[in-house]
DNA sequence: TCAAATTACGGTCGACGTAAGGATC
DNA sequence: GATCCTTACGTCGACCGTAATTTGA
């Protein structure tokens, strides 16, 4: 599991569409496919559930968002201390 | 910014020695002295100083600590309940 | 049938190991 | 001079993009 994998994740259950989080994380929808993937595979089980017209999250992805919320923002919090400390 | 950096960072810091942290990370010394170093880099501020003998927490190194130990538990938890989801 | 997700496949870049080179006590 | 960290360098695998296929309303 990385960062990158939980920051795909959690632009993909906001938009609830592979499509537009690739569009925001300035990289291709096959791509997301591939690392929201990866990710199932890790944790083994699945995330999403695929309607055809976008994605929808299962109750295991919604327990994990905000686990992922929190990591993601610890990172976040790490590079501000960082800046402010070469402040 | 990924985890695998951090848990390297979190083990050096604990054992105050990058050839300790080697160890306990099943890699070799000059691995995590990369890692380090990149993580360094990108945040742009030295989080170890070295002394010779070891490694010790530089200030902007003890204050990045706490959220890092955040950041990987929260990946842990993820872990978790992903595999209770399993059961 | 059409939009959205998946699979297949290839190139390139980074992760990681081995070997050699400083630095500090 | 022994021990620890750093630099140099090579290889192999992963990341990510393009193209083709599948799926579901």
């Amino acid at each position: 599991m990385e960062l990158r994998q939980l920051e795909y994740f959690l632009e993909c259950a906001q938009r609830g569409s592979l499509t537009r989080a690739a569009e925001a994380l300035y990289t291709t929808q096959p791509h997301v496919s591939q690392v929201i993937r990866a990710l199932e595979q890790e944790l083994g089980t699945a995330l999403f559930r695929r309607t055809g017209s976008g994605i929808v999250l299962t109750e295991d992805g919604e327990r994990i968002r905000f686990y992922a919320e929190n990591a993601v923002k610890n990172a976040a919090l790490i590079r501000d201390t960082a800046a402010d400390a070469g402040v």
